[in-house]
DNA sequence: GCCCAGGGAATCG
DNA sequence: CGATTCCATGGG
């Protein structure tokens, strides 16, 4: 990976292995807004830049080379050789099938608070109207950045009331929220402690949190935690795993399930002909 | 009107 | 443990 400055204040990134357009758009982030010259426009870690992905690598716009090494880098998991990965988990013929049809899908690494509070969004919700809860949510309580609005604190929306929120009509949904602001604030929740946790620990701790069981801990411990070897089950997963995987998921899936399950989550929405977009 | 959406809590047995 | 039922909301 290579990073050198363009004249007009832009960055290129060469050499990165990553499909930017399906990695943000592939339901981990819920932020990223496409434009119409096919860059994205999104704020995370405090952060709102633009990213266009051409022939030539990863133009990033409305930041410094300082940001990408010591955020972006990390935001985007370059630290992990996915290239190795997924020459593993490619003895699975749908992981494999979709690997050739979207590239290089990677496991962002995205704020702990923000994601749990999103996933408790996400319950029984649709991508679209994921991102509309979350965006009014933004606008109205999240803090300003150069260019945008950033994610709301925790202690922000702390102190708020149920009928607060009641605008975002985000419905059984909005105590939960409420209820993981609290446990954050207040560090009963502590997502650096949990970070270093061994997995089932970690599970049932961020499980504390009202609204969240199972899976919007396994997404929260996946796309934020660093944990890679969880398989998030929805509603799309499960049906993946009743038509591909009923006698059980491969061993050699381990120990990166988590990016295994993104490709198999993105081969269940999009890839076998018969679902919609 | 019905069904579905990156589920979870409460309440059974 | 597993199976049911209810929980708001909006789009197709």
């Amino acid at each position: 990976m290579d990073i050198t400055s363009l004249s007009d204040g832009k960055i290129l990134v060469s050499n990165a292995d990553i499909n930017l357009p399906v990695t943000l758009d592939c339901g981990q982030a819920f932020r990223w807004e496409k434009l119409t010259d096919g860059s994205f426009s999104g704020t995370a870690m405090g952060k709102t830049i633009n990213i266009l992905q051409t022939t030539e690598g990863l133009i990033f716009s409305g930041t410094n080379k300082d940001d990408i090494t010591n955020i972006w880098f990390n935001y985007f998991d370059f630290a992990n050789d996915y290239k190795q990965i997924i020459k593993n988990i490619c003895e699975d013929k749908i992981v494999k099938t979709a690997y050739e049809h979207y590239g290089t899908i990677r496991i962002l690494n995205q704020d702990p608070w923000e994601t749990v509070c999103s996933f408790i969004i996400s319950a029984c919700n649709n991508i679209p109207r994921i991102k509309g809860i979350i965006r009014k949510l933004c606008d109205k309580y999240g803090n300003d950045t150069e260019n945008g609005k950033n994610f709301p604190d925790a202690k922000t929306l702390a102190v708020l009331s149920p009928d607060d929120l009641s605008y975002l009509h985000a419905g059984y949904r909005v105590p939960y929220i409420l209820d993981a602001a609290i446990k954050t604030a207040s560090e009963e929740i502590d997502f650096n402690k949990i970070r270093s946790m061994p997995e089932k620990e970690a599970r049932s701790e961020l499980m504390k949190i009202k609204g969240v069981g199972r899976k919007v801990a396994d997404c929260t411990m996946l796309f934020s935690l660093g944990f890679k070897d969880v398989w998030p089950v929805d509603v799309h997963i499960k049906r993946a795993q009743e038509k591909y995987y009923p006698e059980g998921l491969p061993q050699f899936f381990h120990p990166y399930s988590g990016i295994a399950q993104q490709y198999v989550f993105h081969f269940q929405r999009m890839g076998d002909g018969e679902n919609k977009q």
